[in-house]
DNA sequence: ATGTCCCTTCACAAGGGA
């Protein structure tokens, strides 16, 4: 099985990279993050032709997630027990049931500068976000992937000095994925395809990516029985060049059937 | 450390968010 992990910053203005890069990669299970539309906006048409079921979750501008399986899409939820808005509901999550795993895509806060309040939502999310898989865990194997808005380690930023008094790297950010971990999930490393360092994002702005000043933000945590299947896990970042990208690149993890 | 992109609207420019 192939399954992936995309923050596409907009499925429509995505559309026509997502069908060519699904068709070329051909994943069996996708989370996609901030697709930015509703959920009767989301282009399922256009998936579906190529053999996927979709769930999406939306609210239009902002936020928004969604699944694609071609191997089943069952017990689909959106958002998830206890979730803390800002203060109404977000789109931050979808999760369903593809091939024996729960697959859950999460799109989380932002969280802007350590001082702002939407820093502190972000902490009450995630520490939500663990309270709430706790049955999950209990109920299987699962996938948690997505944009997790965090740099684990210092290593996973471009420059960790510029980043010293910023969101995305302090430790209660790390704190609340340590505890993520410690339910039972594993980080699954994705090799980069160049370069030392596995990231995820690059800022559009002043020519980053070519500069490799990237951040490892997008995540594949997965329960020890998933983490022991996987046979390669890597960065695509062919599909952060050319014309019109995301500035996020996807993650593609292979395991054993 | 700011050279972009995407969305929306009291829309054809500007502001907000990342």
């Amino acid at each position: 099985m192939r399954f992936a992990t995309w923050n596409v910053n907009s499925v429509k203005a995505r559309l026509p990279r997502l069908l060519d890069w699904l068709g070329s990669t051909a994943p069996d299970v996708v989370c996609l993050q901030e697709t930015k539309v509703g959920e009767d906006a989301f282009p399922a048409g256009e998936v579906t032709e190529l053999g996927y079921e979709t769930a999406a979750y939306g609210q239009g501008r902002w936020n928004g997630v969604a699944l694609l399986s071609r191997i089943g899409l069952e017990d689909v939820r959106r958002g998830f027990d206890g979730e803390p808005g800002f203060p109404d509901p977000e789109a931050r999550a979808i999760s369903a049931r593809c091939g024996g795993i729960r697959f859950m895509s999460v799109y989380v806060p932002n969280g802007r500068t350590p001082d702002d309040p939407h820093y502190a939502y972000k902490l009450r999310w995630l520490a939500a976000l663990r309270d709430a898989l706790v049955p999950d865990l209990a109920a299987g194997p699962v996938v948690v992937a997505g944009d997790y808005n965090v740099a684990p380690t210092d290593a996973d930023v471009w420059d960790p000095a510029l980043f010293t008094a910023s969101t995305h790297v302090t430790p209660a950010e790390r704190t609340a994925l340590a505890e993520l971990r410690a339910l039972g999930l594993t980080d699954v490393p994705a090799r980069p395809l160049k370069g030392d360092h596995p990231y995820t994002y690059w800022d559009y702005r002043a020519g980053m990516f070519h500069q490799n000043k990237g951040m490892r933000i997008d995540l594949v945590y997965a329960t020890a029985d998933v983490a022991a299947r996987v046979t390669d896990a890597l960065v695509d970042r062919e599909a952060r060049k050319g014309k019109g990208p995301s500035d996020h690149a996807p993650i593609v993890v292979d395991i054993e059937d």
